[in-house]
DNA sequence: TGACAATGTTACCGATCGGTACGTACAGCT
DNA sequence: AGCTGTACGTACCGATCGGTAACATTGTCA
């Protein structure tokens, strides 16, 4: 045992960059996080997962609660590359751009797997205003609130920030029941009913 | 308290009915598990603040998982009695029920320390499908999905199951961001919402 | 070769988790 | 009186929680 310096290269290959274990503790935490939810999931379950060691948890993050909220802002980042996309696929069309969103939203409810909103999940499993998981949720609805508002302008709708609340509505409502009840859900007819509610809001 | 010859009382005034431990827990459970959500809450901190002993929670509750299902139970009873209540307010007028529901509904995510739906909340803290907390909570909402498509069809409404689909993720949107914006967030708008919704879904 | 930075290993901490064995106080009945 | 059933409390269980100290091992780069 005293000199066994030749085991197998299962170690060897990331050594390239620095930090890889607070990667792999990201992956793994974004991945017990959103299926099982931040309170339900241990730091050991995800360096055991991680296949890491725990001070390396706690050397890339102070905490737990701050881990979470690094898994958030990940999942933030990620969330407005997907809403941008399909923004940037209907230009100048707001009503186009929120359809597309909501159907692809929609689509996704109904996946088997489908666990919801993980910036929603994080707001209700930690109420506590001052939590930094939570905060970095409400900023990203406070953000998608006033998207929303600012396309219900440019759509034209007389009350535009009832129809931006309108569609926020809808959009949790889905992320909720999608996860509520699964495949054959309500969340399946957002985009219907989203449809419905814009034609409602800008006649006039 | 009209025979309240008993004094002294930290035990003599609960021995007309038996379980008065198992109720004073109840009660205490549901206004943490409400507050704070069920995973936050251990079963210590209900027992300390019920004033009760341990034991007696598992005397009356066989996990603290059913103690859960039984506060969710509870909660399922009251929501019907309101519910309830409003439908009974305008008998045969299914716009104005609904309308009247979430009139109230809303107002109260209007209120500082709103929390969202309990039933809610507790499917998101428990994606297991077989947790009994989780049960309940979706035995809940598939009977309100039901109700309200029920309500769709009285009103006449072309796609029924749609609509009352919609008024459903305007419901779940509303609790949701309720507790997530506070005073002032989406939540306010869900009856205007719910009525130009209703109003689109009827015109044809 | 030697310093450095990143990770691993092992062992631990106090607190809290959900849950229970066991003894006791007190009612009603006979 | 004596017995019995019932509701309750004290004290405790092993496991797990989030978090840390101390030190060994590794490959990289100068």
């Amino acid at each position: 045992m005293a000199h066994d310096n030749k085991i197998e290269g299962h170690k060897a290959e990331r050594d390239r960059h620095p930090a890889a274990a607070a990667e792999k503790i990201l992956d793994v935490a974004r991945d017990l996080f959103y299926r099982q939810g931040i309170r339900a999931i241990g730091v050991d379950e995800i360096v055991r997962t991680a296949g890491v060691a725990k001070p390396s948890l706690y050397r890339a993050f102070s905490s737990k609660d701050e881990l979470a909220a690094s898994y958030l802002r990940r999942y933030d980042r990620e969330f407005w590359e997907r809403f941008d996309e399909v923004v940037a696929a209907h230009p100048g069309d707001p009503r186009a751009q929120i359809l597309a969103f909501l159907t692809r939203a929609g689509k996704r409810t109904q996946t088997p797997s489908y666990r919801g909103c993980g910036m929603t999940n994080a707001a209700v499993e930690y109420p506590e205003p001052d939590h930094p998981a939570r905060k970095v949720s409400e900023d990203n609805k406070r953000e998608l609130r006033r998207r929303l508002r600012a396309m219900a302008v440019e759509m034209g709708a007389a009350d535009a920030d009832t129809l931006g609340d309108g569609l926020l509505l809808l959009i949790e409502g889905a992320y909720i029941s999608g996860q509520l009840f699964g495949p054959g859900g309500p969340a399946q007819s957002v985009a219907r009913n989203a449809e419905l509610l814009i034609g409602a809001s800008l006649a006039k």
